[in-house]
DNA sequence: CCGCAGTAGTTCGTGACACGTACTATTGAC
DNA sequence: GTCAATAGTACGTGTCACGAACTACTGCGG
């Protein structure tokens, strides 16, 4: 059916094969799709609900209950903002640090066994293009 | 924050990228991520519900509610499988077909702009390995 | 031919997400 | 001080996903 998969099929593939990796991932770690993106970004620092959602590419409206009930199972907090009495920082407990770390470590492992298959060179300059292309790209996962 | 980006990070963001572009090019033909995914998939052939959700990478019983939602909309239809009386196949609509193409022929348009910008033979190199790892993926993207 | 394990699909209850609209509180510019 | 703009939330609606329990049918072993 397919001799030759055109760039965008394979992207696509690639796509879905990496999301469901990381709703896999997730899911050993007790964490929702949705949860696992925000703990990795807020992984940085902390961050205004405004910007946080604009990293995530999700309206304020949704952040707010993702939040909830992130809060809820105490991965982050809201801590007020010092500048801005309007504003909170979200930011991530203990806990959430510890399940972030988790799931990053886990994550990460299981996508670097995606390329083990490669030769080395190969490889190189595979992820060397990748981060040309995403170099622009909202910072939805930390290093 | 981050001078070079690790492999896996670079997934990561590419994943985002596309599947972003994916909901937005989505939302452009008025379906949703879960039913464009489900279109892609059902562009080959029609396809019964076990098989189908096997392919997208659900549970039958959310299939179940997916197909209602789409056939109620007119972009598939559940026919009876001539050799097994328990089994349906779901089969796209001539409705669902444009959606498809309008829905097809958008996204690979965008994902192709995404590779523009690389000469000719990086780009080359790049989707050559992609097809590599992707080989053995799931088919949610037909050509 | 019968019984029965396995398969195809649905139903039901629950919870998570995502959206748009409308709202409050606060800020900052004029 | 007024007022538009911004930060965040509340609310209603719809979609999606899961697991467990259920019906209908198939195909195998006896």
């Amino acid at each position: 059916m397919e001799e030759t998969l055109s760039a965008a099929s394979s992207l696509v593939r690639l796509t879905h094969l990496v999301h469901t990796l990381y709703a896999d991932v997730g899911r050993g770690c007790d964490l929702t799709t949705a949860q696992a993106q925000m703990l990795c970004s807020l992984g940085n620092r902390p961050t205004g609900m405004a910007e946080l959602s604009a990293t995530l590419g999700v309206e304020r409206s949704s952040l707010t209950g993702l939040v909830d009930r992130a809060e809820h199972r105490g991965l982050v907090v809201r801590q007020p903002d010092a500048q801005d009495r309007r504003a909170v920082k979200v930011a991530l407990t203990d806990e959430g640090t510890d399940a972030l770390q988790r799931f990053h470590d886990e994550l990460t492992k299981k996508l670097e066994q995606l390329l083990t298959e490669l030769p080395a060179k190969e490889r190189d300059q595979f992820t060397g293009t990748l981060r040309r292309i995403v170099a622009d790209a909202p910072a939805v996962f930390a290093d």
